[in-house]
DNA sequence: TATGAATGAGTATTCATTCAT
DNA sequence: GATGAATGAATACTCATTCAT
């Protein structure tokens, strides 16, 4: 009566299952993902860098990435980002509370531990790649010109108008003059990392910065006609 | 004097390695994996499930569902074929032996138990499930065909055949009878499994199953008339 | 003094450039791109359905489907819903208006007609991956129990109604006996695109639906004033 | 009778393709493409265009784009030549030729003739499309060095010289002070066509370019030998 | 000459599977 | 046994390029 229901064994050979097809390679480290995309990013730009180079530069597989980053655009904010706060934290810390004097010798520390800090350093690309992708990412431009332009600018102007104030600078805007003043540097940042590939000796850093800060000592000193007056 | 570079807090700091390798999270069962498993094959069918999520729900990681099962196929086998053996044999114990009495109420009593063992539990989104991978696991539909759909037919087939010579049944043809008496019961088992989400109360399935018995009471009725023309 | 600025000629051969990689295949039309997809999408469900085999069946390329869909999901969105209002359309200006006569003759144009229309074709395809990917695609199972299930429910209701009012059928539930009538017709359509591949010859159509009519016949048959005559 | 299958109106039927193969638009000119490729590449960078966009943006169809440059690579170059060496030229011819007076006259129609024909205009976006893609196109980049940035830091050099030969300017380094000369200037450039679309005030260009030059005179002015003279 | 539908190589992203811990 | 980070084949999707009209 039952045996319509009589279960037969299940004969199931598995057809076809391939053999294991890759072998573990290494313990990923976000830190190194993110320091070969920063390499690719300022080398290629966004669009033109492949994740998979990326991966491939930091010893580890495609998937990996996204096992720390959810994708390609979130990989970069995280590296801008990165490549920003650190050594912004670092730069404030080592060099700004150095200070000591008057404002030409804290123009002259701030210009220097820039180089050693940031012009010097893979860090010097972000610019760059700010530059270049300002129209593609609103969000991260933003985030620059909030974290990075705006108070350095006003930490440029804020120098200017204390020296000003103490007579030992010309009067000058602090508003054009505090740009005035980064503009050297930044374009350094910016040939370093692009034309300077095809013309590495055109600029000698250390000089550039030292005549910069010449010009500066001579286009900001407060008038000695004054004081030759006086005398 | 330094506050100009005061870096609001990031929300999206690199992330970072996560530092305990593993801990044990509990005594996994092949069962609960399996009734995971079925759960999601059902809602997502079998390409649309991810092995993550089968993990997450039976609250185990990932690399235990390969403890159990040698791979997604074999998982989804194993579902298919445990959500069919044991309830079956269940079905054929506890419902068909039962049997007493006329035809019909032997199509009573299998209906009822229908419903009670398979039609009200997570067992009847399997027919959903074989129905949407037919084409995609041969070596399991052709399990399904074999172990449930030809023993089944047959039994109904020969209910009605029994039907038929007693007198009971009028002169129909079990084969085609034979599916009609499923078909409704089947449709339920689908309906709950997929739109039924979407219109809860659209069939309310005591009265459905109760309309269709009526239904095959006055269609199969052996002809009352030479009944009475005899008396 | 101006020679500074002399420009020389750019020396610019372009190094690689590769050769036509492709050639023109055939003018492509979306019709035969869906019903490429409705097939594929039919026997391997939606996730198992690789955008690269329907172009390939549609004799196009695989960028010619983004032509004219915007991805696999409005394809498929678009499939369905061109698998179901042009033959429902078709349906109800070709089958349900040349009603005439009793409920039960117009339960026979009905099916019949289902059978042309629908049943025999590859539309019968549609309701299969309706119920398989009802959880994953809730708008289109949304436009589907709006469109086909609650007015088919409805028309097969309003039969039933009909044919209790006028005492041509018994005194049932129009609400449950509805959805009766249809369920073999689904189970037929269910059984062709899954399971029947394997067993080509298990239900014989014609038969089957002649027995579920002959089967109505009986079930329905509003006996009881026939009886009143007699005595 | 027939209305419980009214189907809703479908918002999304199969597309159709389009009847008419082509018309003509309009007259292409291959300046009108190279226009509207300039601002996108400036945009987006090389890689971040799309052909598609610049053929909408110049108002002709993506295949009209190839009957006037080889392909993107080379609508690129040619671009970005176009958009030096007419520049140039023109700047050469009604700017540097203007040249009356003092070395540090000729800084000050240099720089307000580079705001006018250069910084104010569209051109201005070239090198901020060379710094993003230098490494992506050596050639390119060899190009503007040689043509653009040799020739322009020799002419500055030259100026410096003159001035430091003449007694005018105080004993500096031509090589470096010939970058810093234009070093705000091309920030300038950079800052309009990055960031500065974020915070459109931020630098006033008048403001900033005379501070630059006001900057210059007190910082290059010859004073010794003034003081020679009165003492 | 101008068009834009058709093409397919290239790339971002997913997820089944492995294995060191 | 149990874990989950690491892997890379597979696949959806993009877009520079071609060419019949």
């Amino acid at each position: 009566m039952t045996d319509w229901l009589v279960i037969r064994d299940m004969n199931a050979p598995l057809p076809t299952r391939p053999q294991p097809r890759w072998t573990r390679r290494k313990d990923a480290r976000p830190e190194e993902i993110a320091a070969a995309a920063l390499d690719l990013f300022v080398e290629h730009g966004y669009a033109g860098t492949r994740l998979e180079d990326v991966a491939a530069r930091a010893g580890v597989s495609k998937g990996t990435l996204y096992l720390y980053f959810a994708g390609k655009e979130e990989l970069f904010k995280a590296v801008v980002r990165e490549g920003l706060v650190s050594p912004l934290t670092e730069f404030r810390s080592t060099v700004l509370e150095q200070y000591k004097g008057s404002a030409f010798d804290l123009l002259r520390i701030l210009f220097y531990g820039w180089w050693e800090r940031i012009g010097s350093t893979r860090i010097s690309g972000i610019p760059k790649l700010i530059i270049a992708e300002a129209h593609n990412f609103p969000e991260i431009t933003r985030f620059y010109i909030d974290e990075v332009v705006v108070p350095g600018q006003a930490m440029l102007e804020s120098i200017v108008a204390r020296g000003v104030a103490s007579g030992e600078f010309r009067r000058v805007s602090p508003r054009e003059t505090g740009t005035l003043l980064i503009a050297p540097l930044l374009l350094l940042a910016l040939w370093r990392n692009s034309l300077g590939h095809y013309e590495p000796g055109a600029i000698d850093a250390r000089r550039f910065i030292d005549a910069h800060l010449e010009m500066l000592r001579n286009a900001l000193a407060g008038t000695p006609a004054r004081v030759h007056k006086v005398s």
